[in-house]
DNA sequence: GTAGGGTTAG
């Protein structure tokens, strides 16, 4: 008797504090014994908890009356344990069993099964079921299934279920902001937020965090000075791993390099997590030199990089043109046996591709074992930077033989490639095909590729048509591809026309007055000339300022224009001086036409273009290697007309082949040619 | 309900 009411007293937390099934078989003998029977959804719970989910079910089966407690007990062991299809065939098996209502919990459980299962029907299936026995308007039942529909990307749905729910917690709302986030719907995430103060209800941390990745994709500093200041003043777990993490991306993205490296400074402790997000954040933003030191850093606290880490370092390798340390982040991965998963490839893809080994692209990309929309569209951009359209052209059609949906990425990637390698036909087809049989609006971005691909064919009037014809107002970009056209093909009426509407745009880049002017003067029309450099004089524009990387054994060599700084300057004046004197002898005459500045001497300008970054960062790679050798420079602006020119030369003179990437696109230069066809 | 990752273009 003594021992029947000290086991009903304790029985919950000495059945909670079993470690193991056979305690709590002991426990359930004594239970028998003391003639205790009413205790049998507790043990299975037990049971399940110590992972004897055997015992459990054979407790619950033997079990004459199951109440809702035995159900849900059995439910929750079946989800828990990652089989979360069973815990809804139970469920099923319990609406077909007379004598039992469910209950919040047992609504909560199975949905959150079919949550894990991404299993939309029979969630939707089950919370009609809740709604009927009255529990449509319960605060855990209602979250539960505004997570599925988040989860399986309903947000309509999930919105519909949040109104109508009479109560709303902190989690409720939480899960709104944070689905419309990921559901890329960051300013209607802001809105919910203020709609949950407004009910008087003040955001944790999970909701800052939320809303700083909102901050993040929209570039909205007010918002993002207002979640950090409020993090600040509620002191919401200012040291909080995460929270920093969250604050160091969402500056990173807005372009606030040193807020964020400042938080990263201050952070107490960090994970991989926050090293990545800064590496991400600065190789991004185009400080790829920091986000490379950063890589470097992180290994020498110990920090292994995982894959994260080493998409944000591939991805400034890009940018570098530094394929040696991207062809070793590759080695990496395969020494470490990091899997290889869609991103990764992607990176890798991508880097190969953007460094010049468009053979090691190709291979990787046929070594992959599934192919989505992006990696596609790596391919199809890889090719087209080089100029390549035909091979763009045919990894496009092994696309869409696929179920892979081609995007609006993929036609600006494939229009452009078509306009790199002058195929007008086909730009003409596929950007038809886009609008007719893919349904996809053309954005700014195809007409200025399909501008491009026409005028380069000479085919201006067509062009201007299909400007003046566009559904919104064309942009700067696309009468500057028309220009270039005109400039080329010395259609000098329309191109009148097109190098007007630049002027009144207001270019803020000095290439674009370049080809203006260069335009005006093909026309002999010297008073625009004039003209252009008094607006360029007038606009105060912001220059920016152009360098070149050039990759010469290995290491990365920056230069910028007339590098006086550089320990090495007087040479590379030498090798330059002494192989013009060879290119003159073979037909080079310096385009002192690019030179922008208001100079009269003709052996000044002369000597400025010799300056230029780029062909300083050649002249360099020729000092420092042996003829044979394949130099790879890359330039954040466009490559000068002059310069294209004299690297052509460069490039017999001194025996070897000069690749150069410029913002546009790639430049082949071998034996005197360069892979493109025309400059601009 | 909990932080970081790949493709365009200039």
């Amino acid at each position: 008797m003594l021992v029947q009411k000290w086991l009903l007293k304790d029985l919950k937390s000495l059945l909670l504090n079993c470690r193991n099934s056979a305690s709590i078989s002991k426990l359930h003998a004594l239970m028998i014994t003391s003639g205790i029977s009413n205790k049998g959804a507790q043990l299975i719970a037990s049971y399940a908890r110590t992972g004897d989910i055997d015992m459990a079910y054979k407790l619950f089966d033997n079990m004459p009356k199951k109440g809702i407690d035995s159900w849900n007990a059995l439910i929750i062991a079946y989800s828990r344990r990652e089989t979360p299809a069973e815990a809804i065939n139970l469920y099923r098996k319990m609406k077909n069993s007379a004598g039992v209502n469910p209950d919040s919990s047992t609504f909560t459980v199975a949905i959150k099964a079919c949550t894990t299962l991404l299993d939309l029907k029979s969630g939707g299936e089950i919370w009609r079921d809740a709604v009927e026995c009255g529990y449509g308007g319960d605060v855990f039942v209602g979250s539960s299934v505004l997570n599925l529909f988040v989860r399986c990307g309903r947000m309509d749905e999930a919105m519909s279920v949040f109104d109508g729910m009479r109560r709303k917690d902190v989690v409720s709302w939480s899960t709104m902001i944070t689905g419309l986030v990921k559901s890329g719907r960051p300013r209607e995430a802001v809105d919910v937020y203020r709609r949950m103060r407004e009910e008087g209800l003040e955001g944790d941390g999970v909701v800052m965090l939320a809303l700083m990745q909102a901050c993040a994709s929209v570039e909205d500093a007010k918002m993002a000075a207002s979640v950090h200041g409020f993090i600040i003043r509620r002191g919401l777990k200012v040291n909080d791993v995460m929270v920093q993490t969250g604050l160091i991306d969402m500056y990173a993205k807005n372009g606030k390099l040193g807020t964020a490296s400042c938080i990263f400074r201050r952070m107490r402790s960090r994970n991989v997590v926050s090293w990545s997000a800064l590496i991400s954040g600065l190789a991004r933003n185009g400080d790829a030199g920091a986000a490379l030191e950063l890589l470097v850093e992180m290994q020498s606290w110990g920090f292994e990089p995982d894959s994260v880490s080493l998409v944000g370092a591939l991805l400034a390798c890009s940018h570098l043109g530094f394929s040696r340390l991207g062809r070793e982040v590759h080695g990496f991965i395969v020494r470490t046996g990091l899997e290889l998963d869609q991103v990764l490839g992607t990176a890798l893809i991508d880097m190969y591709a953007k460094c010049g080994s468009l053979p090691c692209a190709r291979a990787l990309f046929e070594r992959m074992s599934s192919w989505d929309e992006i990696l596609w569209n790596t391919m199809i951009a890889g090719y087209g930077i080089h100029g390549r359209g035909e091979e763009a052209l045919e990894v496009f059609h092994r696309m869409i033989q696929t179920d892979a949906r081609p995007d609006h990425v993929t036609f600006a990637s494939l229009l452009s490639a078509m306009s790199h390698s002058g195929l007008v036909e086909e730009g003409k087809q596929w950007f038809n095909a886009m609008i007719k049989d893919y349904k996809i609006q053309p954005m700014e971005k195809h007409y200025v590729s399909l501008v491009d691909v026409l005028a380069r064919g000479g085919r201006v009037e067509e062009a201007r048509s299909l400007i003046l014809d566009m559904g919104c107002e064309p942009g700067i970009a696309v009468w500057v591809a028309l220009l270039s056209g005109c400039l080329n093909h010395s259609k000098f009426l329309i191109g009148e026309f097109a190098a007007k509407k630049v002027i009144e745009l207001k270019p803020d880049c000095p290439g674009i007055y370049t080809l203006v002017s260069n335009f005006f003067a093909a026309a002999r029309k010297w008073e625009e000339v004039a003209m252009v450099r008094r607006v360029m004089r007038s606009a105060g524009m912001k220059k920016v300022p152009g360098y070149s990387v050039a990759e010469v054994s290995g290491r990365l060599h920056a230069f910028v224009v007339e590098d006086k700084g550089h320990p090495e300057y007087e040479q590379i004046l030498e090798i330059m001086e002494e192989m013009e004197l060879k290119m003159r002898a073979l037909g080079y005459r310096p385009k002192t036409e690019f030179v922008l500045h208001d100079i009269e001497e003709e052996e000044v300008k002369v000597k400025m273009l010799r300056n230029h970054s780029e062909r300083l960062a050649i002249a360099f790679g020729i000092l420092k290697t042996r003829p044979g050798t394949r130099l790879l420079v890359t330039k954040n602006l466009r490559v000068c007309g002059d310069c294209h020119e004299a690297i052509k030369f460069m490039s017999i003179v001194s025996e070897r082949e000069i690749v150069v990437r410029d913002v546009k696109r790639f430049h082949h230069f071998k034996n005197g040619s360069c892979s493109c066809s025309d400059y601009w």
